[in-house]
DNA sequence: AAAATTGTTCGCGTTTCGCGTACATCCATT
DNA sequence: AATGGATGTACGCGAAACGCGAACAATTTT
């Protein structure tokens, strides 16, 4: 099951298994081993997978299918970043604004 | 950490050790060990406790420490809408420049 | 075409797992 | 107080799985 999503999340990112293994500090042929299924990545290591990924730890194991629960930003309540920066309140208002006008303008394209 | 973590939800519950061990099928030595810190429980069977105990594996692994979750969005492997539609990844790529080149502006005002 | 990067596989030494066992501790019933 | 049963703790052993380096194939870059 982990094998499987991280090879899925690699890919996506189009992420070298040198780049990955570089992060978590451990072999590539150790990280390969995770993606084959011929070994399975400590519990510490897929946490750091996770924060890796972006995802969740329930993702990687296969104890949800949900990469992410889904969020309706115009609902916000919960804690996000650009660049490290919080994302304000003010900010997210700003950018729904954007995004609808965004939409608004390929519709009618 | 995820020994603290299931110690503390066992003793909430008011559960043995043998009465977990039996329905993980493992010995109870076997699941004392993964609350001492002696031994470490497998992917497999941190999906199961998570279960068990009604909790995430995120929370087991204490990779949600905190109350709410953080998400970089340049780094985002995560679902989102606005107003029931999907953000898609152009989207997210240009909510990221229109936030960067607001932040610009406001820095030197 | 050569060089560099990337992905795959395997053997080896070491670590750590899961189990059984032994023993201490706590409670309830007598 | 004494006994029996459930509970929690610690450890040795054999087996399993880990992480690494190395070697090689495949792909991309120069």
């Amino acid at each position: 099951m982990i094998s499987k999503r991280l090879s899925e999340l690699r890919k996506k990112k189009q992420w070298s298994l040198q780049y990955i293994a570089d992060q978590l500090n451990i072999a590539k042929s150790t990280y390969a081993g995770y993606e084959s299924g011929y070994r399975q990545p400590s519990l510490e290591a897929v946490k750091e997978l996770a924060i890796l990924f972006g995802t969740t730890t329930d993702y990687l194991l296969g104890a949800t299918d949900e990469e992410q629960p889904t969020i309706e930003l115009t609902n916000a309540a919960f804690h996000m970043t650009v660049d490290g920066e919080t994302v304000t309140e003010d900010e997210i208002v700003w950018l729904i604004a954007f995004l609808r006008a965004k939409r608004d303008i390929e519709k009618k394209k």
